[in-house]
DNA sequence: CGGCCGATCAGCT
DNA sequence: GCTGATCGGCCGA
């Protein structure tokens, strides 16, 4: 990553996010490159936000990093089971981050499948089901906290951000998801995603034979 | 120190 | 569409 795309990270959240579209999120794994597009992503705007971790200033050993530089990872687990990882952005102690949602897979499928695990039945899973969601994305490319503050713009940690190859697609926005709690912010459009793109969560494509809601 | 709950996922109905 | 899994973090006492 050069300096002017370092530079570049240091942009508010809800200018960042859907920037990210069409980028790459690429990983190192013992020699291995694993990478996807990025498809689908959430702005989280720091102190203001009462759907983000670090409303109304609260800082503490998890969120720690949100509060570092522009272009480090904030990775979190939740649910006890799943990790999360945004990008830090704005201006450092800002706490302003993009949450990756989803992926298009490119390289390393296999190594990715893996990591994923069996889906039913012991039947291999479905390319759109790897990295259709903010959990499994990160079950994919091995991502936990271990890489929780890891340099994205030098990639030293085996995780880095890459320019993308071409058009990303038509920009469609959403309220973001799971935030219902945070008020007059859980209905905010903060959610990017790349309008009818196969990889972005919550169209269970995964599961074949269901109907799902009509697609435009 | 106890209790509640989450920026989710998968499996069943 | 609904819900159980599963546990670290956070807050209140």
């Amino acid at each position: 990553m050069t300096a002017v795309e370092r530079e570049r990270l240091a942009i508010a959240a809800d200018l960042l996010a859907p920037r990210l579209l069409g980028m790459l999120l690429v990983r190192r794994i013992a020699g291995k490159r694993l990478a996807g597009i990025i498809v689908e992503t959430e702005a989280y705007l720091g102190a203001v936000d009462r759907a983000s971790h670090a409303f109304a200033g609260r800082r503490t050993a998890r969120n720690q990093s949100m509060y570092g530089r522009p272009g480090i990872a904030y990775v979190y687990f939740t649910y006890g089971m799943h990790h999360c990882m945004n990008v830090v952005c704005g201006r450092e102690g800002e706490a302003s981050a993009v949450l990756l949602r989803a992926l298009e897979p490119i390289e390393g499928l296999e190594v990715m499948r893996r990591a994923r695990g069996p889906g039913r039945g012991g039947v291999p899973r479905a390319d759109q089901e790897l990295c259709s969601g903010p959990g499994k994305l990160c079950q994919a490319l091995s991502i936990d906290r271990s890489l929780d503050g890891a340099d994205l713009t030098t990639g030293k940690a085996g995780l880095w951000i890459e320019p993308g190859r071409g058009e990303a697609g038509v920009v469609g926005r959403s309220a973001r998801v799971g935030v219902d709690y945070a008020g007059e912010w859980a209905a905010t459009p903060l959610r990017f995603f790349i309008e009818g793109n196969a990889h972005v969560s919550g169209k269970g494509g995964a599961r074949p034979g269901r109907k799902r809601a009509g697609g435009g």
